[in-house]
DNA sequence: CTTTATACCTTGTATTGCTAGGTATGCTAC
DNA sequence: GTAGCATACCTAGCAATACAAGGTATAAAG
């Protein structure tokens, strides 16, 4: 799936998360497995992302191509999935930090007029 | 209900939507109604409010006891739903407005590190 | 009187966040 | 060595909600 595709039907969703967002940022940094990703996101946004939640989310990331997943076994502990993002991911990303903006910029012109 | 509880109920859902945190703060500018409210979220925010989203949600903040409702008929034109934001609604958004401000440094801190 | 614009509403569908459960592995204390 | 805990992943089902697609009613304009 094309990415203009992709923003078209993120758009309607976006009020509904920015978690996809903030979890696509994070992947930028670095690959992560969703276990430290939740940890790290609480830490960071104070947002406690129940694991009901961030799994299924992941897989949908996965499903539409916007990062890609491999399982890797430290020398201790439990296997990991990682998750790391594609270029599909990187340009999705660029045009969701656009949105976010114009946005960000619009409610600080409502909030500076009340 | 009280605002804590609100608040409570809202945090979940506050990745959902930004469409609530807009319309009060537009609200908190002054009364409007329904259709008016559409139009002005467009030209402030692009974002394009269908009315199928708009007018339940609005009967959800009604329900909340964040807005109140009066029909007011203009000396041309149809009748209007005019709706105002509560005391509750106030509060309500004064705490909506600390998680935005909250979220939005820890994104902006995200965004610098990539 | 027909059309258009204004203004509000509802039904049904798809999506999604979350609760509440589950599984499996490895580490640690006794 | 085994019981308990932490790590790490997953899923089913529920509730909430954004939206499309339809509807109603009024009044202005042609």
């Amino acid at each position: 799936m094309e990415s203009d595709k992709i923003i078209e039907r993120w758009l309607p969703q976006f009020r509904k998360g920015l978690l996809e967002y903030i979890i696509l940022l994070k992947l930028q940094q670095g690959d992560i497995y969703g276990y430290e990703l939740a940890i790290e996101i609480k830490k960071l946004t104070s947002i406690e992302v129940a694991e009901g939640t961030l799994y299924p989310l992941l897989n949908r990331l996965k499903r539409d191509g916007l990062v890609s997943a491999e399982w890797k076994t430290p020398e201790v502990g439990s296997p990991r999935k990682y998750y790391e993002i594609t270029a599909l991911g990187i340009e999705t990303l660029a045009k969701m930090k656009n949105t976010w903006l114009e946005t960000h910029n619009s409610i600080i012109n409502l909030v500076m007029q009340s």
